[in-house]
DNA sequence: AGCACTCAGGTGTAT
DNA sequence: ACACCTGAGTGCTTG
């Protein structure tokens, strides 16, 4: 059996217009400093002259407040990216300063009552239904209490900061009338940190009872509100931007970048007045599980029409109306749909997936009895051929896992030999090379040498685990007055440390503060690549914010690399101190990572499946320090999180970074990663 | 042509 | 169980 999994590549290759990408983002400087809790953006350094203070090409950034992460590039890169850019029309508006660049379209009611409020009307209730002009207000917003960090924020003030803090670049990608891979990433970027930010809060301020209910749909309103979308205009085939195989977890995912408009409905046409033709057509459907579609072939997929279903007067007949009418027009017409399949979440059980599964024609029609006895429409669309695989790595991945096919090319079930909870596969389905060569698997660091002393605490008393509720939680203060990790266990936003709970607190290890802590949670493989040698990658999709891994092996001093890296050319170690490339990107990284003292490991006798993680200079994962509480003490470690949705079987690559100047005898490696944004080499 | 209003359409999360 | 938000469609108003 041919696998086409892992193509070694960046999702993004192809599909690209490359007189855009031209522009190099700014290097970021990572200077070290000794967080103090107080005041952890302070970058004076009680040390005095660290030896190894990086100045990024773009900088000098002021201390303290640092550029809203993934936007934030120089006046220098950004004419260039202007000059390169091709402007298709001569509507495009010229980079404007950040404060007006926001608002792209109006704005109903910028004191934040318009939003959301407007829905639900109609509630059979017979009360005075549909006569008042205004419907009454739910939340009595109280956002004026200036003072405190976490009661009564308002989410369209919160809203608002977010995309103060963006860079207008942003803004001039979104506003191309078509859409890219930078103008979905931005799209699906901001979302994610509205989403989690507002989560946040209605997490802290559930009590109160006040914020969004429902982050997803506050933070859709927003976004739709404003018009930070992409691909805007409904189409039929392909999206530019999206990729087949790109995965999503929220419906409002699927709105916002344009591959299916209707919020909950399952079939998106063109009505017979948007487009020039008299007939409606479809453009796109999503199968959800919500009908009695049969999804059991990766090709073929019987969907079922929409109607017949009313939670007020029960099942009905469905009626060839709407999406009906438009997918038997377009059965006639043969026009390309898009098929979205959701799928139950493995890892998250309560929730759904999104996978793209690229265009399909409608073969066939009929109306047929459904079990509650009333008709119901069917369609048969079958895939077109020659297109990626998507679903159909689901559904591998499903087989292998209930035995009914088995991997091919396992050269080792298990390489940590049971120290995981998760077995981890050795993969060679390439050529004949039976390994990577010798090391021992461990979970931890080794020689955890004590960091700087922090502020003395003795932890949490959170018994039964920290709540976001909690004001007293010092773990919760250390981090900024909020819980780093969301409800999901998603990191909420990107902070230069994350502070979790650790030994000297008084919560179970379920607690929600110490994510890193757990181990691995998803069923990762080491494999041969074409071209890279080993890397890694999942068999489980893995969601935006998720923790993968730590970095795993021997904490090693700076005099250890350099004979390490001399000679002998170690490319299994972890360097704190190299400078970064800006992703562009990561939800909500407001700051660059900082760590208490340089911190450098070796993965190369011993370590964990970190250590097979290749480089890439567009990454989908990256790295931040988490500070594990533990007396006075700092236990310091390197946790990888996913930056984007990564789906199943693809690989998991991070950026190593530069070292500014190259170490005596270090050379710069031929860089493979074969992503458009490619810098040549890393190190 | 432009706007107000209604209604279909399910989803995500908590209980 | 519960709280929702968009877009199509319809009908009325206005230039």
């Amino acid at each position: 059996m041919e696998h086409h999994f892992g193509q070694d590549t960046a999702p993004a290759s192809g599909s690209f217009d490359k007189t855009r990408v031209l522009n190099v983002k700014p290097l970021r400087t990572l200077v070290p400093v000794f967080p103090s809790p107080s005041n952890p953006a302070s970058s004076s350094n009680p040390q005095g002259g660290a030896p190894f203070v990086c100045v990024s090409p773009s900088g000098p950034f002021p201390s303290g407040v640092a550029p809203f992460y993934p936007f934030f590039i120089s006046p220098e890169s950004q004419r260039l990216s202007e000059q390169n850019v091709q402007t298709p029309t001569a509507q495009r508006v010229p980079a404007a300063p950040i404060s007006t660049a926001v608002p792209i379209n109006s704005f109903r009611t910028p004191t934040g009552a318009a939003n959301g409020d407007v829905g639900s009307s109609r509630k059979k209730d017979g009360t005075g239904t549909g006569r008042s002009k205004r419907k009454p207000q739910k939340k009595a917003k109280a956002q004026q209490s200036g003072g405190s960090v976490s009661a009564d924020v308002d989410p369209d003030a919160v809203a608002a900061d977010i995309l103060k803090s963006l860079n207008p670049m942003v803004f001039d990608v979104l506003n191309q009338p078509e859409g890219s891979r930078d103008s979905v990433a931005y799209t699906l970027m901001i979302y994610e940190v509205m989403r989690r930010k507002l989560g946040q809060i209605e997490d802290s301020n559930r009590a109160a009872n006040s914020g969004a209910k429902r982050p997803d749909l506050k933070a859709g309103a927003i976004m739709m509100n404003k018009g930070i979308r992409t691909n805007s205009k409904k189409r039929i085939g392909l999206v530019p931007g999206v990729e087949i195989g790109d995965i999503f977890y929220f419906r409002f995912e699927l709105c916002l970048v344009g591959l299916h408009a209707p919020s909950m409905a399952g079939i998106d046409y063109i009505g017979s007045k948007t487009s020039q033709e008299e007939e409606p057509l479809a453009v796109s459907i999503v199968s959800s599980g919500g009908y009695e579609d049969n999804v059991e072939d990766g090709d073929v997929l019987i969907y079922s029409g929409q109607g017949g279903v009313n939670r007020d007067k029960g099942a009905s007949d469905q009626k060839l109306e709407r999406g009906n009418l438009a997918l038997e027009k377009s059965a006639h017409r043969g026009n390309e749909v898009r098929v979205i399949r959701g799928l139950r979440d493995v890892q998250h059980p309560t929730g759904k997936v999104y996978v793209y599964d690229g265009l399909y024609k409608i073969q066939d029609s009929w109306v047929e009895k459904a079990k509650s006895g009333f008709n119901v429409f069917k369609y048969k669309l079958v895939r077109l051929p020659g297109q990626p695989q998507a679903y159909m790595i689901w559904k591998s991945v499903q087989q292998w896992t209930e035995k009914s096919a088995s991997r091919t090319g396992i050269i080792l079930p298990d390489l940590t030999s049971g120290a995981e909870k998760v077995p981890v596969c050795l993969v060679n389905d390439v050529d004949t090379e039976k390994g990577p060569a010798h090391f021992t698997y461990i979970k931890d660091l080794k020689n955890l040498r004590p960091a700087a002393p922090v502020e003395s605490s003795t932890g949490c008393s959170c018994v039964g685990g920290c709540q976001a509720t909690n004001f007293d939680c010092p773990c919760i203060h250390k981090n900024g007055g909020y819980l780093p990790y969301s409800a999901a266990s998603l990191l909420a936003d990107l902070k230069s440390v994350i502070y979790e709970c650790g030994p000297s607190c008084q919560c179970p290890p379920s607690c929600r503060n110490r994510v890193s802590q757990g181990g691995l949670k998803f069923r990762l493989e080491v494999y041969k690549t074409k071209n890279k040698g080993w890397g890694l990658r999942s068999w489980d999709a893995i969601r935006a914010g998720t923790f993968i891994c730590e970095y795993a092996g021997e904490v090693i001093n700076n005099a250890r690399v350099e004979e390490l890296g001399g000679d002998n050319e170690d490319d299994y170690i972890f360097d704190s101190t190299r400078i970064y490339q800006q992703l562009e990107v990561f939800p909500g990284d407001t700051e660059a990572p900082k760590i208490p003292s340089p911190l450098y490991i070796s993965a190369r006798a011993e370590g964990n499946v970190a250590r097979f993680m290749n480089h890439s200079c567009s990454p989908n994962v990256l790295w931040r320090p988490v500070i594990r509480e533990n007396k006075n003490e700092s236990d310091l470690h390197i946790a990888f999180y996913a930056i984007r949705h990564i789906p199943p079987m693809m690989e998991l690559t991070y950026d190593y970074g530069v070292v500014l100047p190259l170490k005596v005898g270090q050379r710069k490696k031929k860089c493979l990663c074969g992503s458009v944004k490619c810098r040549g080499y890393f190190c």
